[in-house]
DNA sequence: AAGTATTTTGCAACAAAGTTGCATTCTTAT
DNA sequence: ATAAGAATGCAACTTTGTTGCAAAATACTT
C-alpha cells in the first residue's frame, strides 16, 4: 500500500485511481497547485469535474488547504501530516509567491505572527502570502 | 469638480462618465468590492468589458488595490491617500473577511507584522488577510 | 467470492467569468 | 472647432466552474 493510499484510507475516502492519481501530483511537486496545473497533467485519463470535486474532497478532509491569489487562481498543496491525520487544518504557516517563476510554496518553517485584531472583531483563520524572488530564482541570476 | 474626478486627474486619467462611476462606487461603499459586485451596481449604464478595463487601469494608477481570496473573486478595495498620490503601494495593512456577512474590509489601522524569510528569499509585498467575525455581525447576535 | 448498496466518475449541457479586435464615440490638447 | 489619441461598446470567443443523470467502480455483507 503505497503513501496516496494510506491518506485515503486514513481520511476515510474510497480508493480510486484518479484520486490516487491526484494525490500522487501534490506528493511528486514541490510547489502549490492550481486546478489548471492539475488539468495540465491528468485531464486525458481523468475529467474536468472529476478533478473540481476530488479538489473539493481533499480540502473538506483536510489533505490539501488553499492559498489565496490576488489573480483569480487559488493554489492548492499538501496539508502537513497533523491536518491530515486529524482531519481538519492546524496550518498556521507563511506561504511564498515568487514574482518570477510565479511558483508558489510553503514555507513550512516561518509561522504567522499574530496580530491585535480592533476591539469587536474575532479571528478564525490567519492567511499570509508574501511575494518576492525565491531562492532557485535568486541564485540563477547571480552566476558567473 | 468632486472627489472621483480630483483622483482621475491626479492619477493623469482623462476624466469618463463610466471610471467616475465606478469610482464613485468605491468611495461610497464601506468594503472591498468584487468584480462582480459593481458589475450589479452598474452594467445597465456600461459594459462588462469597460468594467474590466477599468479595475486594471486603476489597479495600475495606485487607485485600489486587491485583495487575495480563496474563493476565486479577488476584493478591489479604495488605497489610501499615500497611494493615490504618490501614483504606487504603500498599502501595509492587514485585511478582514467575515464569514458571517462575508464582506471584506481593509483594517487600515492594523498594520502587517515583518517576518523573517529563510535565507535566499527577498521578499517584495506581504499579504495578510484574517477571517472571523466583523463587529457588525457580532454585535448583532448578542442582543437582548 | 458473489451480489448489493453506495460512491464516484464521465458526459452533456449549461452558466458564468474573462479576453480580444475593431469600429464608434468621447476626451483632451491645440 | 478640430484633429489625434484614448476609452468604450459590441460581438465573438475562450476558459472556468456547475449540475443532473446514467454508467462504472468501490466497499460492504454474507
Amino acid at each position: 500500500m503505497n503513501k496516496s493510499e494510506t491518506i485515503l484510507k486514513s481520511s476515510s475516502l474510497s480508493v480510486t485511481a484518479g484520486r490516487k492519481r491526484i494525490l500522487d501530483i501534490f506528493l511528486d511537486a514541490n510547489n502549490a497547485l492550481a486546478h489548471q496545473d492539475i488539468e495540465v497533467k491528468c485531464s486525458d485519463k481523468y475529467d474536468r469535474v472529476t478533478i473540481y470535486r476530488t479538489l473539493q474532497t481533499f480540502l473538506e478532509k483536510g489533505i490539501i488547504h488553499n492559498i489565496p491569489t490576488t489573480d483569480n487562481s487559488v493554489r492548492y498543496a499538501l496539508c502537513n501530516e497533523v491536518c491530515i491525520s486529524s482531519g481538519h487544518h492546524h496550518d498556521n504557516h507563511v506561504h511564498f509567491r515568487c514574482d518570477n517563476c510565479s511558483k508558489t510554496i510553503c514555507l513550512d518553517d516561518v509561522s504567522i505572527p499574530s496580530v491585535k485584531l480592533p476591539t469587536g472583531y474575532s479571528m478564525n483563520e490567519i492567511n499570509m502570502v508574501v511575494s518576492g524572488i525565491c531562492k532557485t530564482c535568486k541564485k540563477e541570476k547571480v552566476p558567473m
